[in-house]
DNA sequence: AAAAAAAGAATGAACATTCATTTTTAACAT
DNA sequence: ATGTTAAAAATGAATGTTCATTCTTTTTTT
């Protein structure tokens, strides 16, 4: 095999070892022996691909993070009417956050502990743009209610975090209907009142 | 002073320095020995307290979350009709997630993380039962969309989680009118449509 | 003065990171 | 093709630090 891809697929073991024991056990019970040992890799191995743990969570979460949009915007096109476009964006990060679990997870639990650097948490950010733009058409048609966009990403994306949570606690299980009533609602929390 | 108060006192600046260091600074960074400084109390005398690290942070957490649904149903009566008995339940959250944002974040960092007990993250859910209770009466009088609870949960109220953390990274202020809008998309999420 | 509470220092384990060697790679010569 | 060798990559075993927890002594309470 080609060296860099050999390299490629180490820091890929990395990564993913990563994300699966922060999930499992959180950042503050994951050594970098545990992360090492995962990857089958010895622990120095770590530091020829990373600088040190902090370097290897904030590339792992931009990583992640850049998986998430990817997906997102797939096969979505700026060119689409709005509420198409955005039942598509919905329903892929919808897709995304329940069969990716683990990747959406991780995310979760970087965006809401001081575990990641201001720096990279910006990074990640960065990649939402065409959402942002199909609000911004949206409010222009008059088809999405004129509020600030953090306000619409609240009510209509964030939601699928926490039921993705409580759908790994075991709590419960969305189905098809589930999903579409959720989308319902999103539409409904963020589309202009006629 | 006496001395049961002297103890509660203790106890208190324990929990309190432990919400401000995993704020400030998440679990995996927050040592003992910082906890007990902060509470200007010696490292040994958090063991008279709680048993250990995790039965701290454990306690803490269940401490804030009663804080958390006292302060949300403190003038909420069962009897209220279901539109108005949402709207106060919901306004109190919202007060309690944008002045009381250090509690706030310590919860969002709990919920988001493997941080807690199971055990504990149970007996932290008990108290939200009168919201429960209220969407139960709201279904049946056809008020609110007969969808489970979870959902409910992730579009009337998670979204203040979500403008919590925004709020406190400084990207941006929720001020009366924002409240207000966020209000009015958390109710059209949940409500039954004419 | 006995009991309870609190303290600071000590203990031992766990950890991130580095060091000294070994193994692998690949460019080149035969 | 095959053997040679220098550089690169990888390793397992240190290293020194940090930390949760406990121990012994001191202070406070009753």
């Amino acid at each position: 095999m080609a060296k860099l891809q050999k390299s490629i697929d180490k820091r890929n073991a990395l990564v993913k070892a990563t994300i699966e024991l922060v999930n499992n056990n959180g950042f503050h019970a994951t050594p970098m022996s545990k992360i090492a040992k995962m990857a089958k890799v010895s622990p120095a191995t770590i530091y020829l691909y990373f600088e040190n743990k902090q370097d290897l969570v904030n590339q792992t979460y931009i990583d992640v993070k850049a998986e998430y949009t990817k997906y997102a915007f797939a096969n979505y096109d700026p060119t689409m009417p709005i509420k198409e476009g955005f039942e598509m964006i919905w329903k892929r990060i919808a897709d995304f956050k329940l069969k990716e679990c683990e990747y959406a997870m991780f995310l979760a639990q970087c965006d809401n502990t001081p575990m990641i650097d201001e720096e990279s948490r910006q990074e990640g950010i960065k990649h939402l743009q065409p959402l942002l733009d199909l609000w911004e058409r949206g409010k222009k048609e008059g088809v999405i209610k004129p509020i600030s966009d953090y306000i619409l990403y609240a009510y209509a994306i964030n939601p699928l975090s926490f039921l993705m949570m409580t759908q790994k606690s075991g709590a419960f299980t969305l189905d098809k209907t589930h999903l579409e009533e959720a989308y319902q609602s999103a539409w409904s929390s963020i589309k202009m009142c006629k």
